[in-house]
RNA sequence: GCGCCAGUGGCGGAAUGGUAGACGCGCUGGUCUUAGGAACCAGUGGGCAACCGUGGGGGUUCGAGUCCCUCCUGGCGCACCA
């Protein structure tokens, strides 16, 4: 995934891009043609905060960091294609990204409407419903609020289904991000039903995943936020109940306040009442609930507090209410006897013949909001008449270009102010209009970008041809935190290309890796304060702080973070270390998907691992047996195996294993074709170091192919043969595959260790797994 | 509450149902010395031993860290989803 320009690389990148980079070097060595490119996130808030902050302005803060990060990044020998950078913020990736809303929008995808939605007050923007975790904004952790605005949609629920069966052809995803994705989606079958308002001919639509339980139905709920409240109710009262709402814990107390008017149960001839209630969703079904007592937690609750009636629809002993499980339905006449699935089939068609319901398959997932009140962003390419009427731009009017000069000092929006560049003549009607201001959600220009990197020079977002021949991505590799944001946009923007283009790409991303965070130790002082784990030193066996004396204590390993102050700088290890030792420690200590913590032994032993490689080619050369062949070429298979499985940890292990081998029986290879073959396995990893010996080993600067495994100098003759007595290791003993079962048997009989184990007793069966391992059965 | 993943030495971690602990860190003892952010050699799951050992308890199997059931613990995600 490419980076958001925040001002330096972390240590999260540096693995991040290590372990691809890896990847991109080992299969060009392969003969595969590789596009491994690089870019930038560039738009976006925090640049936005940035230059408020610090008196600048995004753009220049946004190519500053982007030079210095650059610059980082070649430090850490990275076998990038620069060719094809770009930034999303420059008017030539954004002006195509116009174009594609212009597509979208003609394509019914992208619409304007006014919605309910999610108010950043801190960033002052709308923001996506992915972008709220727990009521709160995802990068100001402010409590989001609700507001009625009118805003950019992209139709994600046009494919909710697609997105959600796609899931399963993704062999190569993590299951736990396509179980997100799936509960994000969201998808439950049920009905919808119409119950009529007494009193009025209006209707009030309701999604159930039991209408089975409709005639156990004893009152409405509906949403502060539901249209008939608004309806219902002056503004005075509507923020009474908000604010009546926001002072009980929602999650446990069920409230509500009863709306007085009632309507008309569908089936019984009766009124039951509605309510305002807390617990009900004004962005799940419709806002409105109908009420089941018996058989619904939440509902049973609500009754008791109000005195509402419970009637037991589903057979079940009283003690077990509210009961939610299946059963013989009761008082429910012509559905009475039937179980649960039965209920829901038979009430569905007659909903259907009466036209007061329907069958419903509901998706927990909304419509993508794509606007935000922010400078630093795509222009939308729309203009508004003077009469509020508005006109989606021809791809002949683009770009949209931002402009550079604003004013951010003042709240809110900069480019309403900016009447110069909002103020248009309609070159189509001649009429005076203003341009939109809100500017694109930046996830919607990260959707795309891994097309872009096919060409990026091209004067239109992309080369359908292109396209179709290079993507999906094969290996795709980022944090977990995408889930089920930039990941699912971009499924959904696939797809939706797909469908406009006539693409014959379904899904952007064939593998996706989730690499792990980077961790370290956590020191703070008894006053609480954070202390960077370089300035801990133990001094009679305690840990104190270098400086003051203060007695520090130690705290569990967690992310890095400049808040906790346990943040290692790349820049800081590459000069001490170098890049092989860097390169090599993050990947060592764990499994890429895991988990790193970063400790100073490990990056130390990286370091010395790396000069040792170093000294091993400087020695002279000896001789080289059969067996040394051998072991270099189950070398070659190890690392490639455990390369193509993203099992880097294991890489490195296989290269202790050869070199403890090889210095172990003084066995030196110095300019050998061995040598060159172990050369080549270690440049993906270790560039730069196996580069060098190289050169001055053959005096040549580039390693050819990749070396191909003679498999059959990986069959191994000799054995150590495993002997087990009732199941349990008794001895080993050294043979050959294919050695006789009656022969080897007889041996094995005379060993000590053996006979001790059988004593007089019988033996009653051997199983010879031949060449695996033989096991006595004694009675 | 629901879902997913995991639990193996002092630590990070290896083990197509077939010798548990590869490899590394750390530690112990030693060697060398151009005194290094070294290097090299030997050792390192527990136990004197027989043996015991992969969170607990069952099961399948000749054989289980691995498969099945169940419970416990931890992490992550979702969560009043009607």
């Amino acid at each position: 995934m490419f980076p958001y320009p925040s001002g330096n690389i972390h240590m999260g990148h540096v693995r991040n891009y290590v372990i691809g980079d890896i990847c991109a070097r080992y299969h060009k060595l392969k003969g595969d043609e590789v596009i491994h490119p690089m870019g930038w996130d560039a738009f976006g808030l925090p640049a936005e905060n940035a230059a408020i902050q610090f008196k600048t302005h995004p753009r220049d803060w946004t190519l500053n960091n982007i030079e210095n990060m650059k610059s980082q990044l070649q430090k850490l020998d990275l076998d990038i294609e620069w060719d094809r950078e770009f930034a999303t913020c420059n008017e030539d990736y954004y002006r195509h990204q116009q174009e594609l809303f212009i597509d979208l929008y003609n394509a019914g995808l992208a619409y304007k409407k006014d919605a309910l939605v999610n108010w950043d007050p801190v960033d002052q923007t709308v923001l996506a419903n992915e972008q709220v975790i727990d009521g709160k904004g995802w990068r100001t952790g402010a409590s989001v609020e609700k507001k009625n605005l009118s805003q950019w949609f992209f139709k994600i629920t046009d494919y909710a289904e697609e997105l959600l069966n796609d899931l399963d052809n993704l062999k190569l995803w993590p299951e736990k991000v396509k179980t997100m994705q799936k509960n994000w989606i969201g998808k439950s079958s049920g009905a919808e039903i119409k119950f009529k308002i007494s009193g009025s001919n209006e209707f009030l639509n309701i999604f159930t995943t039991r209408p089975d339980t409709i005639y156990g139905a004893t009152f409405i709920g509906v949403s502060v936020n539901h249209p008939l409240v608004s309806k219902t109710l002056n503004n005075k009262a509507i923020k009474e109940i908000k604010d009546e709402f926001s002072k009980v814990d929602g999650e446990k107390d069920k409230i509500g306040v009863s709306l007085k008017i009632n309507c008309l149960h569908p089936m019984l001839n009766k009124e039951i009442p509605i309510y305002v209630a807390n617990f009900v969703l004004d962005n799940y079904g419709e806002g409105a609930i109908f009420g089941c007592p018996a058989h619904d937690e939440r509902d049973f609750e609500f009754a008791k507090k109000y005195d509402l009636p419970i009637i037991k629809v589903i057979d079940c002993r009283d003690e077990d209410l509210p009961y939610s499980g299946d059963g013989k339905i009761i008082n429910s006449e012509f559905l009475n006897g039937l179980s649960k699935d039965a209920a829901i089939n038979e009430i569905i068609s007659y909903f259907t013949r009466k036209q007061i319901g329907k069958e419903k398959i509901n998706f927990k997932i909304r419509d993508w909001g794509v606007s935000r009140q922010r400078y630093w962003g795509c222009p939308i390419p729309v203009i508004y008449y003077e009469d509020g009427s508005y006109r989606v731009l021809d791809k002949s009017e683009l770009p949209v270009l931002l402009p550079y000069d604003v004013n951010l000092k003042g709240k809110g929006n900069a480019l309403l102010n900016l009447d110069k560049w909002r103020e248009i003549i309609c070159p189509k009607t001649n009429k005076k209009a203003y341009r939109e201001t809100d500017t694109l959600d930046t996830f919607v220009d990260s959707s795309w970008y891994y097309i872009r990197f096919l060409n990026n020079k091209l004067d239109k977002p992309f080369e359908i041809e292109q396209v179709n021949n290079l993507l999906p991505v094969d290996k795709y590799i980022g944090g977990i935190e995408h889930a089920i944001l930039h990941l699912l946009y971009s499924r959904f923007f696939m797809k939706a290309l797909r469908d406009i283009y006539g693409l014959k790409v379904d899904e952007p991303f064939k593998q996706l890796f989730t690499q792990g965070m980077i961790t370290h130790k956590t020191y703070r002082t008894s006053k609480g304060e954070w202390v960077m784990p370089r300035e801990v030193v133990i001094k009679d066996g305690q840990l104190i702080l270098e400086k003051t004396r203060e007695i520090v204590e130690e705290g569990p390993s967690e992310k890095m973070s400049k808040s906790k102050k346990n943040v290692i700088e790349p820049d800081e290890i590459l000069n001490s270390f170098g890049i092989d030792a860097t390169r090599i420690f993050m990947i060592s200590d764990s499994p890429p998907d895991r988990e790193l913590e970063w400790t100073d032994e490990g990056i130390q032993s990286s370091k010395n691992l790396t000069h040792r490689i170093e000294r091993y080619f400087s020695q002279k050369k000896t001789d080289i047996d059969l067996e040394v062949e051998k072991k270099v070429e189950l070398f070659i298979y190890n690392i490639e195996t455990n390369i193509l499985n993203f099992s880097l940890n294991k890489c490195v292990a296989d290269i202790y294993t050869l070199f403890n081998y090889l210095e172990k029986r003084k066995v030196y290879l110095n300019n050998s074709e061995l040598s060159s073959k172990i050369l080549t396995c270690l440049f993906p990893i270790l560039p730069n170091l196996s580069s060098l010996i190289c050169r001055n080993l053959f005096n040549i600067s580039k390693f050819k192919h990749w070396p191909d495994v003679k498999k059959d100098l990986l069959y191994k003759d000799k054995i150590v043969l495993p002997i087990q007595v009732q199941g349990k290791l008794v001895t080993t003993i050294d043979t050959k595959k294919g050695y006789i079962e009656k022969d080897i048997l007889k041996l094995i009989y005379q060993l000590d260790k053996v006979k001790n184990k059988i004593q007089d007793k019988k033996v009653i069966k051997v199983i010879n797994v031949q060449d695996k391992i033989i096991n006595i059965i004694v009675y």
